[in-house]
DNA sequence: AAGAAAAGTGATAGCCTCTAACTGAACGAT
DNA sequence: ATCGTTCAGTTAGAGGCTATCACTTTTCTT
C-alpha cells in the first residue's frame, strides 16, 4: 500500500522511512499548513535528530513536491477508479468526497502556488491524467440535457478548436472540452471557496450549492 | 492615498512607518509568498533593526493581517467604484482586471487558508461588503436572458429561502441569491485557476474561457 | 527646562534549514 | 571470515527567522 516492498532489505527500509516521514509531514500540514511544515519537528516526533531527514529528502522543498505529486496521484486514482462509463455528476460526487477527505491534500494541488516554483513534469503529467478522464466523461455524456438550453459556448468553442494543446485528440468534439472546461473550473470554485472557509457565516449548506453547480453543469 | 495624514505629527510619522512596512511587505509577498514575508528584511531594507518593527505591529500575524484587510479593502472599493447600476458582467470584469493587477493580492483574500487562523470581524464585514454589491447587481438585473433558458436552480432556491442569514434584507429574491453565489464561485474558479497558472500548459486564451463564463451568467 | 512617552538599539532565547565532519553498523567481495 | 565500501545517523555550527528585554536616544508635553 505504501510503496515499501520491493529490491534489497537497505531499499525497503529505505522506502518505509520515507514513507513515514510523509506520514508525519502529512499530519503536520493538516495541522497548520504546508507553510508550517518543519523537518526538524518530525525528525524529532521520529526520534532522531534534525539532519539524518537530509538522507531521505533533499531538502524541504523536496518533501513538500513529493507531496504534492501523491496528492495528484491520490486524485487520479479517485477519478479513473469511479465505474466505468461514469459521468459528468460521478466525477463531481468523486471530487467532492476527495477534497473534503482531506482539505489540505487538496490544496496542496489546487491551492495558493509559491512564486518561482515550478511544477515538475511528473505531476502536469498526473494533472492531464486527470484531464482525460473529465474529457472522456463529457464526451461520453449527451453535451446538453433536451428541455434545458446549455449556456452559449459557440465563442470558446471556436478559440479551443484552433488552441486544444492540452486534448489534442480529435475525436473528442471541441464542445466536450469547453464543457470539461467549465465542469473544472465550476466544481473547483465551489470546493474551494467552502474549504477555505468562506461560507461558514453564511448560513447555507454547501452541499446544496454543489449539488445545484451539478445539476446545472449535467442540464438538471 | 495612503492614510497618513491625521492627527499628531508622530501620529503621522507612526502612519507613515507602518505603510511604508506595508509597501515593502507587499514586494517581498509578491516576489515570493505571503509565507515568505519576513519582518526581518523589511527592517533591514527600511535601514532599521528589526526588532524595531515591533513597535509598529505586534507580530508577523498582525502585518499579514493588515495587508488581507487592505485588500479586501481594495476589492471592495474596486466593486463599489463601477458605474451605477452596473450589472453582473462589470462586476466581472472589475473583479477579473482587480486580479490580475496583483495575483498575491488576490490569494491573500481568496487563497489557501492557515488553519487555526480566523478571519477578524473587520475583513468578515468587508466581505459582506463586496457581497452586498454583488447582490445589487444581481437583484438590479434580468433574472434570465429571454431566449436561453437559466439553468434550474430551483431546489438551491428553496434551499436559500431559508438559510439566507447572509443577505437578510427580504426585498432581495431568493434567485438573486442563487445567482451571486453562482456568479461568485464561477468567476473565482476560472481566475483561481488561472492565477494559480494551472492553465499555462493548455494553450488557449484563459481570457477566452473567463468571457464565455460571464456570458453564461448574463445569459448571454 | 524637566519630565514623560515613544522610537530605536543590541543582546539573547529559541525556533528553523541545511552543510560538514565524524562514528558506527550493515553489506558485498574476496 | 574478514576487509573495505557504503550508507544511516550523530553532533557541531553557520546563518536565517520571530520575538522579548533592557537600555539609550529622541521627541513631545507641560
Amino acid at each position: 500500500m505504501t510503496a515499501a516492498d520491493a529490491g534489497t532489505p537497505r531499499e525497503r527500509y529505505r522506502a518505509q522511512v520515507r514513507d513515514e516521514v510523509k506520514l508525519h509531514a502529512r499530519e503536520q500540514i493538516a495541522a497548520a499548513g504546508a507553510s508550517a511544515l518543519s523537518l526538524n519537528a518530525i525528525a524529532k516526533r521520529m526520534g532522531m535528530s534534525g539532519p539524518a531527514l537530509y538522507r531521505y529528502f533533499a531538502n524541504r522543498d523536496e518533501l513538500i513536491t513529493e507531496l504534492v505529486k501523491d496528492a495528484y496521484r491520490s486524485l487520479a486514482d479517485a477519478v479513473r477508479d469511479a465505474p466505468e462509463g461514469a459521468g459528468v455528476a460521478e466525477f463531481a460526487h468523486v471530487l467532492r468526497a476527495w477534497a473534503l477527505e482531506d482539505r489540505q491534500r487538496y490544496f496542496l494541488v489546487y491551492g495558493t502556488p509559491i512564486p518561482g516554483y515550478e511544477a515538475p513534469e511528473d505531476t502536469t503529467l498526473i494533472a492531464s491524467e486527470i484531464m482525460a478522464v473529465l474529457l472522456r466523461a463529457c464526451a461520453a455524456e449527451p453535451p446538453a440535457a433536451p428541455g434545458t438550453a446549455a449556456p452559449d459556448t459557440t465563442a470558446l468553442d471556436a478559440h479551443l478548436a484552433g488552441h486544444r494543446a492540452w486534448a489534442p485528440d480529435p475525436a473528442v468534439p471541441a464542445a466536450a472540452l469547453s464543457r470539461a472546461l467549465a465542469v473544472w473550473t465550476r466544481l473547483h470554485g465551489v470546493l474551494s471557496l467552502e474549504l477555505s472557509g468562506h461560507f461558514v457565516g453564511m448560513g447555507f449548506d454547501p452541499a446544496e450549492l454543489f449539488a445545484a453547480e451539478v445539476r446545472s453543469l449535467t442540464g438538471r
